[in-house]
DNA sequence: TTCCATAAGTGGTCCTTACCAATGTGGAGA
DNA sequence: TCTCCACATTGGTAAGGACCACTTATGGAA
């Protein structure tokens, strides 16, 4: 043997260099995935003392990105025996991503067709959602999103028209979510989700593009702030021939 | 104002004692949960240095259990503000669990009819899926999960018959979960989730009892333990008129 | 009265040290 | 040759201290 695991282990930087601004756990966390892309499924990572002296960081530091990285789906820890690279080849959706990365992760290109943007009072059941008094008012948007080119979910989404003035003049083709975070400062912290079975109607299908009755998912998602503060309302129908949900589900941790 | 949190802080137990066999952090995070369903939504716990002194543990031990609770939804935190409880009506499907909890979490009371149970070859697929050879032996299982006595879906299961030998002698119209936990000693660490949608057959129509053609879900679910070995190989089919997924999905944490 | 600097309090980060628990291995003994 | 157990190694838990980043209430200045 001539000590895979050490060799990769040389490839890794000796003592990082830190931004003063972000978290060293986070740097660190950053790092060991470069580290885990360049090894195989079933690798095992060098022990945690030999990493944290490696960067330079505490064994706590390194533990809270190792950790970290154990929630994603990148490693998996046993007691006693050590750190092991897990197979990425399943998507790791359990993570907040709009439509637009979900399709890179995907290998996809998204795109988006605008249907309508308006501005309108909330009314009872969306000022119910996102808590607001029914007269307030929301941009009320619709979509068909597509990954490269082909049609793959019909979007409504409503947002408080207080948060994100103006947003009817946004380049609504791209990423809602880029443009929430660079010109509104909003970023989406966690969101809940209904997933229903569905077939489209006439309408519908037109839009998809597919026979009229055809299955598909219904996602109904309510984004919230970092004080949980609901953002956005969306209702997304997704065509079921050519989409899925995939999840990975842990014991708790 | 009285002091409300100071009143809830006071009827937590002074000083915990603490099972020897249990992590620390494992008893904090169950005597907080406790404490929190006392406590309404929106109110905030004492702090953390606080709360630490009042369980006698470090503010380390104690952050490990909260961080498990933000995690699970059961708080939310904010830097500088404190630590707040947050509305639990919505249901916590991140976690791993079987139907059984899962239909209690809503309420239900589950129960189940036995459709079939054979020990059979795994063949191509099933031994591609759970990493055996295609001759090496499964257990087959065909059930019909019912919620309050009301079909809600049909469940199709295979599992490598040499980690649960006799199977098919068991009281396969309990939890399978269960069964494999307290008779075999093993326990599902994470499961892969796919999520289409469909629509029903008339097989499949006439054991859910909806009409045929009616829009469902299907979930397959590959099951493993904590060394990542696959455990179960599950194909379900939900009933959509009476059946959702919920999620609670966050940004990296 | 309004506004803003500030202090106090909160969660977030990071380090050090120590010991526990599970795993796997290699050598002693049968 | 095989079995079994002590032991080194790995991740897991825990305490305690120090400081940072952020929020909020407060009190003084305008």
């Amino acid at each position: 043997m001539q000590g895979e695991e050490t060799a990769s282990a040389a490839n890794m930087s000796a003592v990082l260099e830190f931004d003063s601004d972000t978290a060293k756990h986070e740097q660190v966390r950053t790092r060991l995935i470069e580290v885990i892309a360049t090894m195989n499924t079933g690798d095992q990572l060098p022990s945690e003392r030999e990493l944290a002296a490696q960067f330079g960081v505490s064994r706590m530091t390194l533990r809270q990105a190792i950790s970290s990285l154990a929630r994603a789906g990148y490693v998996s820890r046993l007691q006693g025996a050590g750190t092991f690279v897990i197979d990425r080849t399943i998507s790791k959706n359990t993570e907040l991503t709009g439509f637009t990365e979900d399709m890179a992760a995907r290998g996809f290109n998204a795109s988006s067709r605008l249907l309508k943007v308006e501005r309108v009072a909330a009314g009872a059941f969306l000022g119910h959602e996102l808590i607001l008094s029914p007269e307030e008012m929301v941009f009320h948007i619709e979509r068909v999103r597509m990954a490269d080119g082909i049609p793959m979910c019909l979007e409504t989404i409503d947002l408080p028209a207080d948060l994100t003035p103006d947003l009817d003049q946004q380049p609504l083709e791209k990423s809602l979510y880029a443009i929430l975070a660079t010109t509104y400062g909003i970023e989406l912290f966690e969101a809940d989700q209904i997933i229903t079975p569905t077939v489209v109607n006439q309408e519908q299908a037109r839009l998809l593009q597919v026979p009229i009755h055809s299955p598909a998912l219904i996602v109904k998602r309510i984004g919230f702030d970092r004080k949980r503060r609901p953002i956005e309302h969306a209702i997304s129908i997704y065509r079921g021939d050519r989409y899925d949900i995939r999840l990975v589900i842990k014991r708790r941790e």
